[in-house]
DNA sequence: CTCATTTATTGAATCAGATTCATAATCTGC
DNA sequence: GCAGATTATGAATCTGATTCAATAAATGAG
């Protein structure tokens, strides 16, 4: 039944045309701005036919956000077969963290609207389910590089689950990204590169949770000198900039 | 000409009946649910009456997590003349924050919301310096804290200013507010009390910082004492719980 | 106290934009 | 090539924020 697969395929490239135009949209005129009939208009397709793959507009941004995550999981799955110290892996995660938002500097702002209780509501719940779905590799990642350190003896959990040693790094990172999108709420503390402080602040967090090796996170260069090695081992393809 | 603070004063009454409405309406509905003209009914007043007040609906919901950060910031100005250790008041801080989650469950749901990129700019500018405005105390007391502890020589910047400290332990707590924030993303990892987990994790990562006094983040019951100590020297009335 | 003038309140009308659905077009199997 | 099923279309509908002309209340000079 070729024909059956051909309209499968088609119905997919549409939804990834309209996903790719609001993209766009959002990129040029904001995300304040995008209008559904807009979106249908710039794909040439009728409103009506945006609403067969989408079922309202919360859907769609929710269906981005989807994108997004799965390409982060791909970083993060790198990390995962990169063949070094948990502790480097570890670190590894928040410089990925850095990368992406470097590559996609729209995706935590869409993010953190799409979790508001108003969008995260408005949405479908299958959706919802598939968005929950993506995002589950990217914790299991980082509970299992918690384990592989407890298990190698470089990490002592000392009462806490792997998953409340992953909350409080993954705490870290996603306030970062928070507090960069929040507009004024960072000029005024007057930091320049957020993502290498995040950065520093992992390896202190690190080191506060007494994980061996420890790292001098105030030798700066040692921590640019990781950063880049973790690029060019790791994410060299995307590191060019 | 008394006539004149009369108005002056009925109008910031009506104001805070508008606000007092919309809090009520957002507890009971959601905020999803959340209509003008509800608002202005339930207050007994006219939608052009309660326009007169807020520029928009965005405006008002900007006026409310103002109306928040103002009580947050009273709770960190009792840290800040709290007769204490820099790192005990430092510590006080994420306490003062898991209070105030306590007592203002929709405060960081709302604020998530507010501070996005949809609803930041829908808002009125005026109503956005306002709100910087109330932010700012909380950033200086944070801050503060941080230089005292400097002076007193039980904390070394290593090449950080006080506030790129701070924004790690900032970063942390708002980290957190967002993933219990976040349906669905916290459960997975099996998080009993989130903000006790921050706690701990906030001590971990002054400890990481070498900020002394040193204290044993893996000692539970000595976690909890000084959580409660905190409670009934600085909160003593807003934690009867 | 009265009336002209200013100021504030009202809510029906307007507007924007998401969503629906009757109609038209296209496809399918025979 | 045709009947029936499926899909696409976009004008009409619906929701809810926002405006503004009409109305009411307050002011203050005479």
């Amino acid at each position: 039944m070729s024909t059956k697969e051909r309209k499968l395929r088609e119905f997919a490239e549409r939804e990834q045309r309209f996903l790719d135009t609001a993209r766009e949209l959002i990129q040029r005129d904001g995300l304040l701005n995008l209008a559904m009939a807009r979106i249908a208009e710039e794909s040439d397709y009728a409103v009506g036919t945006l609403y067969q793959h989408f079922s309202s507009k919360e859907d769609l941004l929710m269906a981005l956000v989807t994108e997004d995550v799965r390409m982060h999981a791909d970083m993060f799955e790198r990390v995962a077969r990169w063949d070094a110290k948990p502790r480097e892996r570890m670190f590894a995660i928040g410089v990925a963290d850095m990368i992406f938002v470097r590559r996609h500097p729209e995706h935590f702002r869409l993010a953190q609207y799409v979790l508001t209780e108003v969008v995260w509501g408005a949405a479908s719940a299958t959706r919802r389910q598939i968005l929950l779905d993506a995002n589950q590799p990217l914790g299991e990642i980082v509970h299992g590089i918690v384990r592989d350190a407890v298990t190698q003896g470089e990490l002592e959990l000392n009462g806490l689950s792997p998953e409340e040693v992953s909350v409080g790094l993954w705490s870290l990172a996603m306030g970062m990204h928070n507090l960069v999108h929040a507009e004024g709420m960072l000029q005024d503390f007057n930091v320049r590169e957020p993502y290498r402080l995040m950065c520093r602040h992992l390896q202190t967090q690190l080191n506060g949770l007494n994980w061996r090796p420890l790292f001098d996170a105030t030798d700066g260069p040692a921590l640019d000198a990781l950063i880049e090695r973790i690029c060019h081992e790791v994410f060299d393809d995307l590191c060019s900039q």
